[in-house]
DNA sequence: TTCTTAACTTAACAATGTTAATTTAACGTC
DNA sequence: GACGTTAAATTAACATTGTTAAGTTAAGAA
């Protein structure tokens, strides 16, 4: 029994209910858990009244991607108080990992999974911005070590800098996300194989200050 | 119209058509193309058939998983020639980059997606040999550095070293596997990026060669 | 009042993993 | 050599899922 002519807030609120009966899905039980009619049923609609709003699971998971990716940027960008450079990459590095690994399932969504490539054409301004890039707020804690004369001085990229930063970051965590459970390995603690790649990294990458 | 009673070999040999049929698939057109009508078209089977070999999908791709597992192991030890022990590790990471990237799809469903607990009681003798089992080679290679006393002095535990330089160059090549077409970065060439991770992880992790 | 249309539901389809029932023919045994 | 047993395979069928098409309902416009 259709009432009738939602309002544009209307619609927004209904695709926020999606999106979250989405999330609260596979945050709780994985990506493989989050079907159309398993959210329809939470959020009281038949199957195919998603449709309405989103043109398939794929856009969905895209739109609910890009929302916890600035969700996540946002998240980090507290750490842009901290006043020393160096210190801030450090701590920038711990929060990333804080995050992928007390939200294994979005980090999963949003770093371990291919999606049909993104397209950024719209609000196109908001991308690059520290607040609301993730990887951004990275590139800009790295520039700043990087004007202060930190890295060792054959290191002149401060872009491949910030990549192999978040490459090592990401690869701890997402070990840890994948294999962390599997018996095969001795695993060390989490906190150790954080605490080496930050240091091993930051050792060979700045200028020795002896 | 069924022959009957197969012996031992043939039954593997059926379970081998099953394995290469579903690596095929999924090495072309990655894991979700693998479906069990399709690798029964393939091997001129119907789809039920495969049950008589497998309990179901994913017994099929964990055994896949493993398989390959241990081709990885085995293509690694042919840097075990190399007798300079910091050469050896680093040729070991550039190979098991370039199986990771020749390879994506095998390189996904190895490390990047999450299996059910394996459980390696049968053979367990195998498991932990260093042609069998890519980390314990890396595990070799890493004490072989040790022993020399190229470590950092303050660096006592091996393992630990090793899975700090695995999970670096797993982080490099998973980033590039999962988002290594999206624009919205500016990657620097994977080359670059392997290249420096290595430096790096090495120049913090080694002594001060000076 | 009647027509249009937004908002939604029900029905239905195709693809997929999987199980149950059925068929076929090779083998051992009398 | 006939015959039952059983391995090997197939066909039929079911449940789940994403998705489309058709139908339904009621609010607003004419």
């Amino acid at each position: 029994m259709p009432p009738k002519i939602k309002s544009d807030s209307d619609r927004k609120l209904i695709r926020s209910r999606i999106l979250d009966a989405a999330r609260d899905l596979f945050v709780e039980k994985g990506v493989q858990a989050v079907t159309m009619r398993e959210i329809a049923k939470r959020i009281g609609y038949s199957p195919t009244a998603i449709y309405l709003h989103f043109k398939d699971k794929e856009s969905l998971l895209q739109e609910l991607c890009n929302t916890d990716f600035l969700a996540l940027a946002d998240n980090l960008s507290s750490i842009l108080e901290i006043k020393d450079p160096i210190r801030k990459m450090v701590e920038l590095g711990k929060s990333y990992a804080h995050f992928a690994l007390s939200h294994p399932n979005h980090y999963r969504l949003l770093f371990m999974t291919s999606r049909p490539v993104q397209e950024y054409c719209n609000a196109s301004d908001l991308q690059h911005t520290p607040n609301h890039d993730a990887y951004t707020l990275l590139k800009q804690v790295v520039d700043d070590v990087f004007v202060i004369g930190a890295f060792a001085s054959q290191l002149t990229d401060p872009e491949l800098i910030a990549q192999t930063i978040w490459a090592g970051i990401h690869g701890v965590c997402s070990l840890e996300i994948v294999l962390g459970k599997d018996s095969w390995i001795e695993w060390r603690t989490i906190d150790d194989r954080i605490t080496l790649m930050q240091s091993a990294l930051l050792n060979g990458l700045l200028k020795e200050t002896l």
